[in-house]
DNA sequence: CCTGCTCATAAACCCAGCTTATGTCGCCAT
DNA sequence: ATGGCGACATAAGCTGGGTTTATGAGCAGG
C-alpha cells in the first residue's frame, strides 16, 4: 500500500497493464478451462506445473476473484472463472490477429507469398485471412504491404506482389479483379444521439443536410460517400484516420460515416449505433486483383478461396 | 539464436506471448502515436523516458519491424507502426472491457451499484456498458453478479441487486422492465460453407430440415430456437458453450445457431458470415428488470440510460 | 495399501524492465 | 555564434515476477 492507489472502489487511473493479467496468464487460463487441469494446462504451455500453479494464483490475487476450483481430481473454472475467460478469449483472439498481422509484416521480400493491400482492408480483414490460412497451410510464410489502390496496383506490376485487395470504386488499369466482399458505409451515432433512437430509415436529403464526422476529402471513404450524395456532404468535423473518427462518434461528437468493417466491434459492444438509412448508394466492393492474365496460383489462390467464402 | 526456433517464416508454434508484446508495451505504443513523443508516452504511464525508449526498441526487435521514426524533434509512427497500432488498440480495447468486467466481479457485496444480468449479457454486453458508466461517473463501484434469470430475480428481490438484465422470452414475476435492446438468433457459417454463397433467403422448413450446431436443450439460446421452429431444430451436434459452437462453426462443422451478440467479432473478422433467413421469429427481447414498484435511481438510472441508447 | 493422478509449498535462479545519470543531436532565441 | 531546451540514446546497477527443481500431501481405484 505504498505506492499509488491501486486500491478500493476508485477507478484507479493506474495503467490497465497493472490491473489485466498478462497474455501469458490469460493463455493460460484459457488452456486450463479447455484441459481441466492446471497440469495438462503447463504442460501444453511448456512450462512446469508449479509455474501454472502459482501464475494462476497470482492472476487470482490480482482481480481478487477465485477463477478455478482445485480438487486433487483437477480444475474446473469458477463461475466468475468462466465469465473472466470468456472475457480474456477476447483479447487472445486479438492477440492472435494482431500476430498473423505482424508476421505477414515483418517478412519482407522473399516470402512465398506476397501480399498488397489497402489500409482497410489490411487493417480489418487481413488478419482473419491469414489466421485462417495458416490453418490451412501452416507453412506458408506471408508478407504484407499495405497501401492505396494506386501502390497495389504498382506493387502488383512490378512483380513485388502476388496478389492484392483494394476497395476502392474503379479497379487499376492492368489488372484483372474479383470482387470478394461487400462493404458498406453506414452511418453511426453513441448510443445517446437522438438519431440513435429513430425507428425510421433516414433520407439522403436528410443525412446530406447534417454536419457528420467524415474522414478527409480524398480519403477512399470520402470519395464514396461525396458520390453517393453527389458531393454535397457536410463536414462537422474532418479527421484523418478511421479511429479518429471512430473516437470522436463514440465520444458523441455527432453522427459518423464509416465502412462498416471499421465499426464491427463497436457495434456489437453497443459503444456505438446504426442508423439505417435509405436511398443512398453507400456500398462499395472490395476486390482480389492481380496482373491481367496472371490468375493466382498456390497459396494466393488458397487465400482468394477463403475470402471468397 | 540458442534456444529454440523463433526465427524463420515457420509458423512457430510458441505461445503468443513471446511474438507479441505485453500489454504495457502496446499501452506505451498507443501512447506514443497519440502523442507523438517517446517521453510524453513515458511521462503519461509514469514511467521514465529511457524505460519507453528502451521498450519501444525491444518491441521493434521482438517484430522485425521499425514502428516509429524517431528524430529530435519528436517522434512519428511508420506506415507498419500505424498498422501494428490499430492491431495493438483491439487488443487494448479487448483489456479494457476485461478490466471493468473483473473490476465489477470483484467488489462483493457494499458497492454501490449492484448488478445482476444473465451470462450473454454480462458477457457480451455489461463490460461496454460499464465502460461508458465509468466514463460518466468515474466514482461509482459496480458489482457484478451472473446467472439465469431465476437468479437474477432472486437476487433483485432479496436486495442483493439494484438493477438486473434478462434476455428469456418471459419476464420473472414480481419485476418489472423495461426492453433495452433486441437480440437476435442469427444463422451463421464458416465462409467456406455452401451457405455463405447463398444469395436467397432460407426458408424456415429447409432450416428446420437440416442438422445444426446447437446449444444443449434447456439453454436459453435453443428454448428461443425450438420455440420459433415449433420444437424441431435437428442438432448436428450439441455443445455446452457459446464459446463451443461458435469453434465449431469457425471451424467448418456446419451452420450453427448463436446470438448476433456472440458472433460480432467473429462477422467483423469474416470468420464467420451470417446466413439470411425468412419467416422465422428469432428475436428476443433485452430487458432491465428491478423489483416492482422500485424503479431504479441513482447510478442504476444512469445504467439504464446509457443501455436504452 | 500401493500406484498414479492431482495440486501446493519452498528455495534458488534468471532476466525483463525499471531507475538514475549522463551524452548527443537539432532547433530556437538571444 | 552560443547557450538553452527538448527529444532520444546509452550505460550501469537494482528489483521482482516468473521459472525451475525438489518435495509433500490429498484423493481415487486396482
Amino acid at each position: 500500500m505504498s505506492r499509488t492507489e491501486e486500491q478500493g472502489g476508485v477507478p484507479a487511473t493506474g495503467s490497465l497493464a497493472h490491473r489485466v493479467p498478462d497474455l501469458g496468464g490469460l493463455e493460460l487460463l484459457l488452456a486450463v478451462a479447455r484441459l481441466g487441469s492446471l497440469g495438462g494446462a503447463a504442460r501444453e504451455l511448456g512450462i512446469t506445473q508449479p509455474a501454472a500453479s502459482s501464475r494462476i494464483r497470482s492472476m487470482e490475487r490480482q482481480l481478487g476473484v477465485a477463477l478455478v476450483d482445485r480438487s486433487p481430481r483437477g480444475s474446473r473454472l469458477t463461475d466468475a472463472g468462466a465469465l473472466v475467460t470468456d472475457w480474456a478469449r477476447r483479447i487472445v483472439e486479438a492477440a492472435e490477429a494482431f500476430d498473423v498481422g505482424a508476421q505477414a509484416l515483418r517478412d519482407r521480400r522473399d516470402s512465398r507469398l506476397r501480399v498488397a493491400a489497402s489500409m482497410t482492408i489490411a487493417e480489418y480483414l487481413l488478419p482473419g485471412w491469414l489466421l485462417a490460412l495458416r490453418a490451412q497451410r501452416p507453412d506458408t510464410a506471408v508478407s504484407l504491404h499495405a497501401g492505396n489502390s494506386t501502390v497495389v496496383a504498382e506493387r502488383l506490376l512490378s512483380d513485388e506482389a502476388d496478389v492484392g485487395f483494394v476497395e476502392g470504386l474503379t479497379v487499376p488499369t492492368g489488372l484483372d479483379s474479383v470482387v470478394i466482399a461487400h462493404d458498406r458505409l453506414i452511418v453511426v451515432t453513441a448510443p445517446a444521439h437522438p438519431w440513435a433512437r429513430r425507428r425510421r430509415s433516414l433520407a439522403a436529403e436528410e443525412l446530406a443536410s447534417t454536419p457528420l464526422i467524415l474522414r478527409e476529402k480524398g480519403s477512399g471513404t470520402r470519395q464514396v460517400l461525396d458520390a453517393a450524395l453527389g458531393g454535397l456532404a457536410r463536414p462537422l468535423i474532418e479527421l484523418s484516420s478511421t479511429t479518429a473518427v471512430k473516437a470522436a462518434a463514440v465520444s458523441g461528437a455527432g453522427p459518423a460515416v464509416l465502412s462498416e468493417l471499421a465499426v464491427g466491434e463497436e457495434l456489437a459492444m453497443r459503444r456505438l449505433v446504426r442508423v439505417p438509412v435509405d436511398g443512398v448508394a453507400l456500398a462499395r466492393d472490395l476486390r482480389a486483383v492481380w496482373p491481367t492474365g496472371h490468375r493466382p496460383t498456390g497459396p494466393a489462390r488458397d487465400l482468394l478461396s477463403l475470402t471468397r467464402g
